[in-house]
RNA sequence: GGAGAGGUGCCAGAGUGGUCGAAUGGGGCGGCCUGCUAAGCCGUUGUAGAUGUAUGUCUACCCAGGGUUCGAAUCCCUGUCUCUCCGCCA
C-alpha cells in the first residue's frame, strides 16, 4: 500500500506505475474522493471541536446546580448532525480505501519497462552440461527409478499432486535441511518453523489479498487460507509491531510446503514436477531499514544464487520487466536454472525488495532510536529456493546415459548416497 | 466442543458516565546534586489525521466494530485475542 500522501503529492508517477504494471487501479477516482473527504474531515472535526466545549460547559452547569436542558437540547441537534456527517464520511472513506489497496508498488527506476518478453538478463553461471547423449526428462527418469509417483497422488488428491518416494522423499527432505543450514549457518539467517495456514488479514498484509483470491486454497469454515508461500507467515510475524532500530537487519529463512490453485494455468506446464498445487520451498525473509534495502536486495540475491552454485547447476538471473513484476514489489530477480532434458530455463526462486509496501499494510515500524520517529521497515524476500525445478535441474543435468543419477557432492552428506539407480 | 475470566500508555497497575490522553509505581530520557557509582530531588515521556509551516491550532485513539447518551475507558451488543478448568485428541 502507498502513502495517500505520496499518492496526492505524486499523481503521475503513481498512474504511471499502474500503467506499466498493467493493473487497473483508478488513481483519478480516488484523487477526487480523497479531496472531498478532506473537506468534509474538516467540517466534522469543527463541529466536534464545538460540541467538546459545549459538553464541557454543560458539566460545569450541572455542577453548579443549574438548569442545562435548552443547551442539551440544542447539543442533541449537533450530535444528530455530526452523526450525518460522520455516515457521509464513512461512505467515502470506504471506496477511498477499497481504491488505494488496489494501487500497485511503483517499480524502481532501473527496472525495465514492459512485459516478460522485456526481462534484462542480469547474469549468467555456470556452463551448460555438454554430454553425448539426450537426458530423459525428469517425470520418466523419476518415474523409471520409481523416486516419484505421479499416477497415485492424482488419484488420491487430484491431478498436479505428486508424491515422493524413496530416494525421491529422501532428497526433497536432503534439499531442505541443505538449504537451511546454509543460511543459518554461512548466510546469518535466523531459521523459523512458521503455520502453515494464514487469516485473511496476514494475506493482505504481504498482498496476496485483495488480488489473488482465487489462487489460494481456503478453508472456508475457519477463514483460513493455506500459504502460497513462507513469505506470508514469516512476514507477519511482526504485523503490527514496533521493532528497534538495533534490531535490524532481521533475517529469518523458513521451510514451508506452499499450496497454489494455478486457477487458470491449465494447460501451461502441464507435465511433471514444472507446476503441481503443493510444493516444498525454503524462503528468505528480510526486515531492514529503508536506506540499506537495495544492497540487502543484492545480497538476498546472492544468498539464493549461492544455493545453485553449491549444487552446481547453472543459472541465470533475469530482471523482471513492469509487467512481469508482482503487484507488491519495486524489483524483482528472478533466479532460472537450467534443465538439460527439457531443455528449458526454469523459474527457482524471485528475489524482490518491497519497499515500505508490506511494511505499511502490515504495519511494521522500527524505531532507529529511543523518542525517534517510526518508520516504516522495508521487507524483501527470496526463494532459496523452490524445490521442484530444483529437483527437475538435478534429475536431468546429473543423469547418465546408463539413467541413473549422480546426487550434486554438495547433497551427498544430506542423502546418505552417491547415486540414484 | 462446553464453562468461566480478562484485554487500559514502554511495563506493572488504578479508574463512581462529565475538567481522563487517562492516578500511582517502575522503566526510559533531560537536569540538579556527587571525586566516581548508587541513592535522592526536579522535569519530561504516545500514535495517527486535518490545517499549515507559525514555538501553532483542531480532531481521533484506553483490543476491534456497532449501539445508548448532550457527553463513554466507564453502560449494552457483536467480533477477536489471551488465560484457566472440563471434554476430546497426536
Amino acid at each position: 500500500m502507498l502513502d495517500l500522501k505520496y499518492i496526492r503529492e505524486n499523481a503521475e508517477r503513481v498512474k504511471q506505475a499502474v500503467l506499466h504494471k498493467r493493473e487497473n487501479a483508478d488513481v483519478d477516482a480516488l484523487l477526487e474522493l480523497d479531496v472531498k473527504r478532506r473537506e468534509l474531515i474538516g467540517k466534522v472535526e469543527g463541529a466536534r471541536a464545538e460540541q467538546n466545549k459545549v459538553t464541557e460547559k454543560i458539566a460545569q452547569m450541572k455542577k453548579a446546580g443549574e438548569e442545562a436542558t435548552s443547551v442539551i437540547a440544542e447539543m442533541r441537534q449537533l450530535a444528530e448532525s455530526i452523526k450525518k456527517m460522520e455516515t457521509e464520511l464513512k461512505t467515502i472513506e470506504e471506496p477511498i480505501y477499497q481504491l488505494l489497496i488496489r494501487i500497485p508498488n511503483i517499480p524502481h527506476d532501473s527496472v525495465p519497462v514492459g512485459g516478460e518478453q522485456d526481462n534484462v538478463v542480469y547474469k549468467t553461471w555456470g556452463q551448460l552440461p555438454e554430454q553425448d547423449f539426450q537426458p530423459l526428462p525428469h517425470y520418466e527418469i523419476a518415474e523409471k527409478l520409481g523416486i516419484i509417483d505421479f499416477g497415485r497422488a492424482s488419484r488420491m488428491s487430484g491431478s498436479f499432486f505428486v508424491s515422493y518416494r524413496g530416494l525421491g522423499a529422501r532428497m526433497e527432505r536432503a534439499l531442505i535441511n541443505f538449504m537451511i543450514d546454509m543460511h543459518v549457518e554461512k548466510h546469518g539467517y535466523v531459521e523459523v518453523f512458521p503455520p502453515f495456514v494464514a487469516k485473511r488479514e496476514a494475506m493482505f498484509g504481504t498482498g496476496q489479498l485483495p488480488k489473488l483470491e482465487e489462487d489460494m486454497y481456503r478453508c472456508e469454515l475457519d477463514d483460513l487460507f493455506l500459504i502460497p508461500t513462507a513469505e506470508v507467515p514469516v512476514t507477519n510475524l511482526h504485523r503490527e509491531e514496533m521493532l528497534h532500530g538495533d534490531d535490524l537487519p532481521i533475517k529469518y529463512t523458513a521451510y514451508t510446503p506452499c499450496f497454489r490453485r494455478e486457477a487458470g494455468a491449465y494447460g501451461k506446464d502441464t507435465r511433471g514436477l514444472m507446476r503441481i498445487h503443493q510444493f516444498n520451498k525454503v524462503e528468505m525473509v528480510k526486515f531492514v531499514t529503508p536506506e540499506s534495502s537495495w544492497d540487502e536486495l543484492e545480497s538476498l540475491l546472492s544468498n539464493a544464487e549461492d544455493v545453485l552454485q553449491a549444487l552446481e547447476l547453472p543459472y541465470r538471473v533475469l530482471t523482471l520487466a513492469t509487467g512481469d513484476l508482482s503487484f507488491a514489489a519495486a524489483k524483482c530477480y528472478d533466479i532460472e536454472v537450467y534443465a538439460r532434458g527439457i531443455n528449458k530455463w526454469l523459474e527457482v526462486s524471485s528475489c524482490s525488495n518491497y519497499l515500505d509496501f508490506q511494511a505499511r499494510r502490515a504495519s511494521i515500524r522500527f524505531r532507529r532510536d529511543k523518542g525517534a520517529k517510526p518508520e516504516f521497515v522495508h521487507t524483501l524476500n527470496g526463494s532459496g529456493l523452490a524445490l521442484p525445478r530444483t529437483v527437475i535441474a538435478i534429475l536431468e543435468n546429473y543423469q547418465t546415459d546408463e539413467g541413473t543419477i549422480h546426487v550434486p557432492p554438495a547433497l551427498r552428506k544430506y542423502m546418505g548416497v552417491d547415486l540414484i539407480k
